[in-house]
DNA sequence: TAGGTCAACGAGCCGG
DNA sequence: CCGGCTCGTTGACCTA
């Protein structure tokens, strides 16, 4: 995998910016139709791509190479591209330093990069996804643990409670050390026991 | 061949 | 209104 970690720095349930309602039919509805061996339909878009992209259609299954898999459309609808290494280096590098560009930024790394601008917006905004995505993970399992962490503690807890009340503490014990963790003070005003929680609140 | 990856896209939201 | 963003999805390609 890529080196994503480098942009995981805490816990940051991201919840998305505002109330995005998913809309399946519709998407589907203006999907570009899959067009496989009907090479001679023309999707507008990538007719205008295609423009870019010098393509060799006896190399379409071949691996490209560094140098020319900027431009490997064929000559129909989607084909894949595959970015370069170098492209693919240079683009982590730049969203090392910034996460969003601006669009003189932008033209600058496609002119750079041999790609369209539209191409290293697409490129920034997976990318964000993907971060986004694993942060999601390192979140999740963050508070699975810290879940697990609570349920134990809350078992321990409920344990010496009942150690506490087979013991029939009296009044004259007004300081009881539990165990290594947890001291229990006993309230002058109302002669409750309390729980003393410093130790407890700098271990997780 | 199933499942994963990723470039690309459309829809909808938001701020200037 | 427009540009830029996120989200959800598609489909080509890769690989175990």
């Amino acid at each position: 995998m890529e080196n994503d970690e480098e942009c995981i720095t805490g816990l940051s349930l991201g919840l998305g910016m505002g109330g995005h309602v998913p809309k399946k039919d519709k998407q589907k509805e203006n999907k570009p139709v899959a067009c496989l061996d009907l090479s001679f339909q023309l999707c507008p878009k990538e007719e205008a791509m295609n423009e870019n992209h010098n393509i060799d259609s006896d190399n379409l299954n071949e691996k490209s190479t560094d140098s020319d898999n900027s431009n490997n459309n064929n000559n129909g609808c989607r084909k894949k591209l595959r970015l370069s290494k170098e492209q693919s280096a240079m683009l982590e590098n730049s969203f090392k330093l910034h996460s969003t560009l601006n669009p003189v930024q932008k033209q600058a790394l496609a002119d750079q990069l041999n790609l369209k601008a539209r191409q290293v917006e697409v490129w920034f905004q997976n990318r964000r996804a993907r971060t986004k995505l694993k942060q999601t993970e390192v979140d999740r399992e963050f508070l699975k643990k810290h879940c697990q962490n609570l349920s134990d503690e809350n078992r321990r807890l409920k344990r010496e409670l009942q150690e506490l009340r087979a013991l029939k503490v009296g009044p004259s014990q007004l300081c009881i050390q539990l165990s290594k963790t947890t001291t229990l003070t006993m309230c002058s005003s109302c002669q409750k026991l309390g729980k003393s929680n410093i130790e407890l609140e700098g271990r997780n």
